[in-house]
DNA sequence: TCATAAAATGAATGAAGATTCATTCACTAA
DNA sequence: TTAGTGAATGAATCTTCATTCATTTTATGA
């Protein structure tokens, strides 16, 4: 049995990513949570107070994903395939990482939301590039990665994925993705 | 000298792409177009209706700068790195994309805008991958563009673009794409 | 110049929705 | 059984807008 305040964040992550902070209702959330509207305030100061702890944990929880593949005890190609395989499956088979997407896709395209949200997004967002740029670099040095700027290439391989992620999270018609090996050739020496 | 009409235009693009339509308020337009809230009320029955002619119109003009390429007289090797040529311009320099497309990814963000807007969204939405999924097949079949799914091989290079117009879009300091070779040799049999 | 119409203003209205809080409910332990 | 405590409710309050409209200003042309 879920706790209220675990139902209150479940409901408000689903809320927001569908319609945004601006568009959603405490009452929507509450609704979907399943309790009243004043029980949420028992657990958070305001509407904005969710939003921001919502925001700062799907960065959070982002990274930490980005992170995990990045520390295995590999070559660099190996992260770079294995990072593209474990993306595609998020991709295409998490309902969570739609929700987390969403929410901090809109998040970054709006100027509106509140200051503590701007800031976690400022701190927290260039880590997968970072993380990327590492990896290449360490591609490139054992030979298996093309020659380039490694933060340009990890901006384009990030993007990449990122454009993707959108593009299946606006369709309802579940298309699958473009092969991978796609995305693997643009980075690869020797190609797949 | 603009009419007035034209001023809340203007003011209303540039506010919608940047807190999108329910953070947005009827003053915010009016302010920064220089005219009376009342005043607004005279070109547009409400708030919604300016949002929906602005994404109406946001859309037209990226299928019409999509078309506008695919119908240059030439191979679709040539089509191809030419709308790579074209989108990076546009993405570096022009502002009016910035907003432009802003808009239109907020829109697709959102389950909450008018219904309107979202059968807009659905009718248009799809040019560019149909227009592109031609070029593909026309490099195909000129022996200049690998194989594999033309579709999907639209999916993928318009999602690349739209994924870098949103770094570029959410970022303030203003880092060059990459390299635009990267992007065409994914399509390119013979690279560059 | 003056009459008329069009453009523009901004205060008033009304609705929506966030937040508060007095009250009730449910559980615990003495 | 009952006093005490935290959980939960939902009606009432208060604020923030979108929209309206009576009034004023500006432009037109006879």
């Amino acid at each position: 049995m879920l706790t209220s305040k675990e139902k209150i964040i479940i409901a408000a992550l689903n809320q927001f990513s569908r319609k945004g902070l601006f568009a959603t209702r405490i009452q929507d959330i509450a609704t979907e949570a399943g309790i009243s509207q004043g029980l949420l305030y028992r657990y958070y100061k305001s509407k904005n107070e969710i939003y921001v702890d919502l925001i700062e944990d799907a960065l959070d929880k982002m990274n930490e994903a980005v992170e995990g593949i990045a520390s295995l005890n590999c070559g660099g190609r190996e992260k770079l395939l294995n990072s593209i395989e474990g993306m595609y499956k998020t991709i295409e088979e998490s309902d969570r990482y739609r929700q987390t997407s969403s929410l901090i896709a809109q998040a970054m395209g709006s100027e509106a939301i509140p200051q503590e949200a701007k800031d976690a997004l400022k701190n927290k967002r260039d880590l997968p590039y970072q993380m990327f740029s590492k990896i290449i670099v360490q591609g490139q040095k054992e030979g298996t990665i093309i020659e380039g700027d490694s933060y340009d290439l990890a901006v384009l391989f990030w993007s990449t994925l990122n454009g993707l992620t959108i593009f299946r999270n606006t369709r309802d018609e579940k298309r699958p993705l473009p092969d991978k090996r796609f995305i693997a050739n643009i980075f690869l020496k020797e190609k797949i």
